[in-house]
DNA sequence: GTCTATACCGCGATAGAC
DNA sequence: GTCTATCGCGGTATAGAC
């Protein structure tokens, strides 16, 4: 049923204008606002009108957050600098509290197995993970991180501080999700390899 | 209209048992079943029932959270090193499936301002943040961690990291969210006082 | 104080007409 | 491809019985 009129250039344009004002609507009156009614108003829709486009409303946020996922990843390719890279995607992120909003509040959701977007959310934690831990693998090999430390879950554990810092951001918007990153990256790093550690970076 | 009855034999009776009801209903079908009806029927009352008692639903259950971190409160006095008491807090949470899938989507809702648990949650994470940057302290003065490390930051990363990694394990039962508390901490521990770091204590 | 009945609102979703 | 109509559901508010 999401699948509908992908190919039209009519539907595409829908599709397309109903992503963009569905993320401004989180954005600006916040995820509870975002309804299927409101988004549907809108864009001067009904709501069936909108369903046809998406078939549910889990459908539309999580196209919503894979694009998000999609542009991390293409902004990733530029930074050099692992301890920079979380850093920069948690400085990102800070621009666009809606779209904060929408990934925390939906991963949470998603986390009963019945959901629609679970298996979405259960392939994107393992597969961040993974990467993450190939990150730390790497640090390993070029000696910045200590062999003995455990690579897998440091991964895992840098993923879980990125969704909790966010968490905590959400409350509290002048919290600085960067400095416990970056004290997190200073932890990790061999001092001989980050002798000037500084926090605010 | 939540106090009502907090001081009769009767009413206090029943709040204890819509809150066990509710924890369980939680725990054995998920955040999503418990809803007000179905909690309501659970104890045999009618929904207006089941509120008289406590309001409001965010209110129910935001009681059942203020239970579980005053037992974690009471449990943290019995663990001496600092190293195992977020390990033992989540091998404890691990337990209880249903009340991490509470805590974790309950206090995603509750990041919108509006709210009714919005300003619990905020001033429990403020709390918690302070609490463990002050353990950091601790550990620093003891010289077990580098007092070139920002307290106050780590602080808030190992409340991040909990927070994320039970997300995580939400989705994957098999995670083993110690393992990955244990690497930080490992981390953040000066090697001469944590010389036979493992993982998978 | 404890509790029921009723009536209401907004939500997501579906069926079927156009 | 879009609409109207309708459904079931969760949450809330009020009146009033015991």
């Amino acid at each position: 049923m999401a699948r509908t009129g992908r190919n039209y250039p009519k539907g595409l344009a829908r599709r397309e204008e109903i992503l963009e004002v569905a993320l401004r609507i989180v954005a600006e009156r916040g995820y509870n606002a975002a309804t299927i009614r409101e988004l549907a108003e809108a864009v001067s829709l009904s709501k069936t009108g909108l369903l046809h486009h998406f078939g549910t409303k889990e459908e539309l946020f999580a196209e919503i957050l894979r694009r998000r996922d999609q542009r991390d990843i293409e902004s990733v390719q530029s930074v050099g600098d692992a301890r920079e890279l979380l850093s920069q995607i948690l400085a990102h992120n800070a621009d666009v509290p809606g779209l904060v909003q929408l990934y925390s509040r939906f991963s949470a959701e998603a986390s009963d197995p019945d959901h629609r977007a679970h298996e979405y959310f259960a392939e994107r934690y393992e597969r961040n993970r993974v990467d993450l831990a190939t990150m730390v693998r790497a640090l390993q090999e070029e000696g910045h991180v200590t062999p003995a430390a455990d690579a897998d879950a440091l991964g895992a554990l840098l993923l879980a501080a990125m969704d909790g810092l966010q968490l905590q951001w959400l409350y509290d918007k002048s919290f600085d999700m960067r400095r416990s990153i970056s004290a997190l990256m200073s932890a990790l790093l061999e001092p001989r390899d980050a002798p000037e550690a500084e926090q605010g970076a």
